[in-house]
DNA sequence: AGCCATTATATGGCTAGCAATCTATCTAGG
DNA sequence: CCTAGATAGATTGCTAGCCATATAATGGCT
């Protein structure tokens, strides 16, 4: 089994799977935390961006997320059904809708304060450790989002081989 | 705003979003790459598993992907119209579902192999930093797994391997 | 043999995610 | 003005992911 170690397809060897397994297992894990709350994973990010600014365009939020907007349309509809945000057309610009809390969405902020704690002991890991993955992955994201959005605009752009 | 560095809501000091983001962002980078050979990410790491040993149980795909199998059966139903593995009852045992590659999934493998190579020119992180980055996430998923299986199972079950 | 708890997979109903396409609005150039 | 291109969101159609539940087969116990 010389070769098996080094085989690039072997499951062991791939670094997008444990992201991928990561991920979907973080999901989880929050859900219950979140279910109280009403919310799920992508709509506690949207309330992360509203709490800390607000109103924001769809765009925005989806730029700060890296979502699509066929995502983001559908969700920040739940969300308004929900009661949590409004949704508003910017009467300087027609094209934008503007995203903004409502007085229940705000007051849910401390609610959630409590939700970073619960998490960080069942992740149980050393903060070192948590600061050094949050970095290697935030490096990975900026990398990526660099990488897609070069091809997307890339009319003139280098294909690289 | 000396609060804003320590908030535990703020987007930037989250941990799990850069994760999150970086699972779709390579999800949207893996598609062009395999729409040529006709498979999603989730339906290329059942491949990963099929070429190493064959066959498997949906069972044991699920626990090797952390999946769950009300994810599986229509994933796999939708790789058998494909064309790329057969399922069919094991006679031993009625219960279980047996998976295998036909012909054509094995002979996947081959275009397969470029795969990994043209992703890590895009990822553009130094070995090391791969490395690294991978063996904390690995372990971050095993501290998640046990998490969630302990939940779940609440008394003494045994399992794994 | 017959029943019961367990195990393996399937189904239904929901949210999320993406690409491709469409619609409405805005901005420039003439 | 008015039309051409650009921009912001919405829509469509697909895959994926989860939970809760349902069905079917197995194994043990009496």
């Amino acid at each position: 089994m010389a070769e098996s170690s080094d085989d690039p397809l072997r499951l062991a060897n791939q670094v997008c799977f444990p992201l991928y397994a990561a991920t979907n297992l973080l999901q989880r894990l929050y859900r219950p935390l979140l279910a109280p709350l009403g919310l799920t994973y992508s709509q506690y990010l949207v309330m992360l961006i509203l709490w800390e600014r607000a109103p924001v365009t769809v765009g925005e939020i989806g730029s700060c997320l890296h979502l699509d907007n066929g995502t983001l349309t559908p969700l920040l509809k739940r969300m308004e059904r929900g009661g949590f945000i409004t949704r508003s057309r910017d009467p300087r610009d027609e094209r934008r809708v503007l995203v903004a809390p409502t007085p229940q969405g705000l007051e849910l902020r401390t609610q959630a304060l409590r939700i970073p704690e619960d998490l960080a002991q069942r992740i149980a890991l050393g903060t070192g450790e948590i600061d050094t993955l949050r970095n290697s992955v935030v490096s990975l994201v900026h990398h990526l989002a660099d990488d897609l959005d070069r091809g997307k605009e890339g009319s003139g752009g280098a294909e690289a081989r």
